[in-house]
RNA sequence: GCGCUCGUAGCUCAGCUGGAUAGAGUGUUUGGCUACGAACCAAAAGGUCAGGGGUUCGAAUCCCUUCGAGCGCACCA
């Protein structure tokens, strides 16, 4: 158990002796932090329930707290704030075991078995800004809850069919309409034939734009489309080639980004279940035909607006994206079973996966206790406040994004760094850390203003700056020579402020993970870092006289390395030796 | 039209399960390196928390309303 938790707990005992029945504590590093280290608001609330005065509650617990030594600087203000200070005797001990693993400020439970879903790369559309989002955040929950004990399967889950498939073919058909794979005659044999991704990234959007323009060329998309998936074999070798294409580059992207699935299936991996599930949903009676296709009613009578019922079956008999994803949820469960699924996805799928969750439930595809949860997250806009778009229509492309920040990077890398290959990593290493921390910055659901200047920025409250602090306290460490330290005295306010911040560190991966956002981990390393760079400018660590105090802030310093270390891990960003 | 989300410093964002004096970065102004790594540290200025009403001992936070913005609303994914 935490160090804080264990605080905690004799303060819920406190309250308890003296006689109020209490479940949990509000224990939050003060507002007011000449007042104490810490406040706790609980007796206002109780002060409902007992019927008494708020500040007559609190004086009875500043009584038994006055005599417990781990608390100092007890004091009761305003309508009844319990401030307190932590003693240095309870600080020292917390430290010195932080300083045999940091892994010991972590609170680890009993987990349970998660599937998430965060990539959304689709095949013959490259990776573009909005990608960067689901992978990151996706990502770093699932380390946030390994960490935190779950079991978590990943998986990338790639839009490897549907009719970006028919419109890529069509586009193909037109810049190469004597290809072998489009003959009559086609039987299968191998065709000399390649594409490059760069080619395929221009294919797509034309295609789209075309068929936005022309009914006819949607329609001759629809039917290729279709045509695809009942196995016309030509498609299906072309497609079959343009997908390992695509993944290649996609997969090399994801690698750049430090983002990794366990599987790498596509919606095409659920094509065996789609029988299955089809007839298990009309044993059931739950599809009827509706203009021509099938569908599922899905409404509650609790429902305040219109709820559209899922359409299953299109009425020309294919399969569409709702199909492939419920057969794609009974596969999970099948070979699986996991106890909570999390699609990690922009909110503009909201009432897809709505609809998705209600149908699954309905028809038991998935156990009545399995829980399906759509973590959506908040888009990236242009300056007009809409989901980006440059001038020509498109997204600004992953690629391009990384290679900018790589360049400012690399113009202001340490010369010391001869080797070209270290310098290459080393700028790839902070490019990654500038675009990964500030998309970790806002809340997971908030929309933010998409500016490749913000992610360029490498001074302030960024990644480098984690980084750069990190690796300046790798050096102190190093030039120190000694690797026996430990914390025997907490000198002043500025290795007690660090000190008091560490404390809380259980407190803020317990949020993280409620409330499945990345925002207040990345806040709280800035904050660690922050109090700790203010530490280190007052004083002169590796000639402090007094070798207790010298011990005792190279103990600090180790500790906040670690933390910040695997912090970062669980954020997927990674601490060069130098930079 | 119906529904969801949002409006906080010049800019980009925290804070929203109600708590004390609303925070950070950036930008502006200013001070600190013959270096335990200045991608750092310190300081100043900057706010009718979109407007109005309500609940409460207490509201940026909860409720109602007006205005403004974004998004979604069956055979795309």
């Amino acid at each position: 158990m935490s160090y804080i938790k264990k605080l905690k707990q004799d303060l819920i005992d406190m309250f308890k002796r003296a006689g109020y029945e209490v479940s949990d504590i509000d224990l939050t590093t003060s507002n007011r932090p000449e007042l104490g280290d810490f406040q706790i608001n609980d007796a206002m609330r109780l002060a409902k329930i007992y019927g008494e005065s708020p500040v007559s509650i609190a004086g009875k617990v500043k009584e038994l707290l006055d005599r417990d030594d781990n608390f100092t600087n007890v004091n009761i203000a305003g309508p009844g704030f319990i401030n307190l200070s932590i003693s240095d005797k309870a600080l020292i001990e917390f430290l010195n075991i932080l300083n045999e693993d940091v892994k010991n400020n972590i609170d680890v439970r009993e987990g349970k078995k998660l599937f998430l879903d965060y990539g959304g790369a689709n095949i013959a559309k490259t990776l573009h800004v909005g990608h960067l989002r689901s992978a990151n955040i996706g990502g770093a929950l699932k380390r946030l809850a390994k960490t935190l004990g779950d079991e978590v399967i990943s998986d990338v889950h790639f839009g490897d069919i549907g009719r970006q498939s028919g419109m890529v073919i069509s586009e193909i058909k037109r810049r190469y309409p004597d290809l072998k794979y489009f003959a009559e005659d086609y039987n299968g044999e191998d065709v000399d034939f390649e594409i490059t991704a760069d080619e395929l990234g221009e294919i797509y959007p034309k295609a789209s734009l075309a068929c936005k323009e022309d009914e006819d060329r949607l329609e001759e998309v629809r039917k290729i489309t279709m045509d695809l998936e009942n196995g016309h074999v030509g498609y299906a070798k072309l497609w079959e080639k343009i997908k390992k294409v695509s993944i290649e580059d996609i997969k090399s992207i994801y690698l750049k980004l430090n983002t990794d699935f366990d599987l790498w299936e596509g919606e095409t991996d659920c094509y065996p279940y789609i029988p299955e599930v089809v007839k298990k949903l009309k044993d059931g009676n739950y599809l009827y035909e509706s203009e021509g296709a099938l569908v599922m009613d899905i409404a509650l009578e609790s429902d305040n607006s219109p709820m559209p019922p899922l359409v299953v079956i299109k009425s020309n008999g294919a399969t569409l994206y709702a199909t492939r994803e419920l057969a794609t949820i009974y596969s999970r469960m099948q070979r699986f079973n996991p106890d909570e699924f999390w699609y990690v996805t922009d909110f503009r799928q909201g009432l897809y996966f709505e609809q998705v969750f209600r149908a699954s439930k309905k028809s038991g595809l998935v156990n009545e206790n399995t829980e399906l949860k759509h973590l959506e997250f908040g888009t990236m806009n242009g300056p007009d406040g809409k989901p980006f778009k440059t001038r020509d229509g498109g997204v600004m492309d992953l690629k391009s994004l990384i290679a900018l920040v790589v360049d400012e990077a690399t113009s202001r890398l340490n010369p010391n760094i001869t080797d070209p290959t270290e310098r290459k990593k080393t700028a790839e290493q902070i490019a990654l850390a500038a675009l990964k921390y500030a998309d970790f910055l806002p809340f997971r659901t908030t929309d933010y203003i998409f500016d490749p200047g913000k992610f360029v920025d490498l001074e302030g409250k960024t990644g480098p700056y984690l980084l750069y602090s990190t690796i300046r306290i790798k050096s102190l460490l190093n030039k120190s020579n000694t690797f026996k330290y430990n914390v025997k005295r907490i000198v002043k306010e500025s290795d007690r402020d660090v000190a008091i911040t560490l404390l809380s560190l259980p407190n803020i991966l317990d949020k993280a993970y409620e409330v499945k956002s990345l925002n207040d981990i990345a806040e709280y390393l800035y904050k660690l870092t922050s109090a700790y760079n203010k530490f280190y400018a007052e004083n002169r660590i590796l000639s402090e006289g007094d070798e207790e105090i010298r011990s005792s802030w190279l103990a600090l310093s180790n500790i906040v390395k670690s933390t910040n270390e695997m912090l970062l891990t669980i954020l997927g960003i990674e601490v060069p030796d130098k930079m």
